[in-house]
DNA sequence: GACCATACGGAACGATGTCCCGTTTAGCAA
DNA sequence: TTGCTAAACGGGACATCGTTCCGTATGGTC
């Protein structure tokens, strides 16, 4: 809800100036850091690459999550956008469910860290793991129902569970040549088939 | 390296009475803390318990790595020794892969935070990594060789992309009843297997 | 031009990992 | 037994990082 002002809170009074004008800067700053040197960066290094003092980001962000939220928002709405409509243009139901893990994987790996403090248990990124999981975990849903109502794969595995599994194998994927997350991925859908 | 005196190296003198001591002393707290409140409990809180400066600790096992491995050598040695064992005792070598990994996650989840700090980018940790990965990838490379030898499994993918995919998917499996890693990590190795 | 709520910057605080330095003590020899 | 020295110790010092507080500056408005 850090968006520059869609007023959908009660009376939401409009932001000054100023401030807009820094979100947006705080917002290009974060993301570019967050390539550099991951979402885990230290908050002094965004401050100073926006030019602004540290306070400056936990007024428009209260805590870090918020901050991750905003500047990946429209790549995970893209990503729960995709599920339908793979669903519709793949030859089974399987098939899309493999190419839609494909994509949740290529987000993550592009995202230096973004996958471990998704893992994070420190408090705090309550609100990115509800983000993710609320906007994404329906989608996985559908996918997994439609393959498993297709007999392609078994229906006892939660897809909130699956897409854990997914996160937690992307982590540290980015910096290391001998670990493949997007095979190791494919391997877990693969676990799910049924024999025909 | 920190076992209190095999003189492996060259003139090794002998430790002094009180550091012995010392050191059987701070394994025994850690081992307690660690169960606690996990692998990556305050360094203070481990020299609390053991009732040492925290100097000691550095002095004794030069990085946290250090300290985690002397804590658990036991039971990976264990667990490395486990394989060959259940290649012998088990039906096919599938079925021995699959006990093996199922031996290796209940090490892992019932360590608080192990998986994740054995997974952390976190330099200083390289010792650790080394030390699980030159014990524990021997034994699963020969594994899987039995099983694709059989024709039971794929043969391409390599021992150690295997197990940090498992030890990723054992993060934070203790503190969540909706994440069932072994599950997990059986899906993963079940998506090894061959058509038949 | 003046007023004040809004927003800002940077210092301050608490937690944590790590290192340094002055002090203590175990082991040995006289 | 006594005295010496290297080994070991303890705890405070330092650096880093997330987060909050407070005095100051400024945008919007009358």
């Amino acid at each position: 809800m850090n968006d520059s002002d869609r007023g959908a809170g009660p009376a939401a009074r409009p932001k000054r100036a100023d401030a807009r004008r820094n979100e947006k800067t705080l917002l290009d700053a974060a993301a570019a850091v967050f390539v550099t040197s991951g979402v885990d960066a230290p908050v002094r290094d965004i401050a100073a690459k926006a030019g602004v003092g540290t306070a400056t980001i936990y007024r428009h962000f209260p805590t870090r999550a918020d901050l991750i939220i905003a500047v990946y928002r429209h790549q995970v709405e893209a990503c729960a956008e995709a599920g339908p409509a793979l669903l519709e243009t793949s030859a089974t139901p399987f098939t899309a469910l493999e190419r839609w893990i494909s994509l949740f994987v290529d987000f993550l790996v592009t995202k230096h860290g973004l996958a471990a403090v998704l893992r994070s248990d420190d408090a705090g990124f309550d609100a990115l793991h509800a983000y993710f999981l609320d906007r994404l975990v329906p989608v996985c849903t559908r996918l997994l129902d439609a393959a498993a109502a297709a007999g392609e794969i078994r229906a006892d595995i939660p897809a909130i569970e699956l897409m854990r599994g997914v996160g937690n194998l992307c982590i540290g994927a980015e910096r290391d040549p001998h670990y493949d997350a997007r095979r190791l991925a494919g391997l877990l859908i693969a676990g799910l088939r049924l024999p025909r």
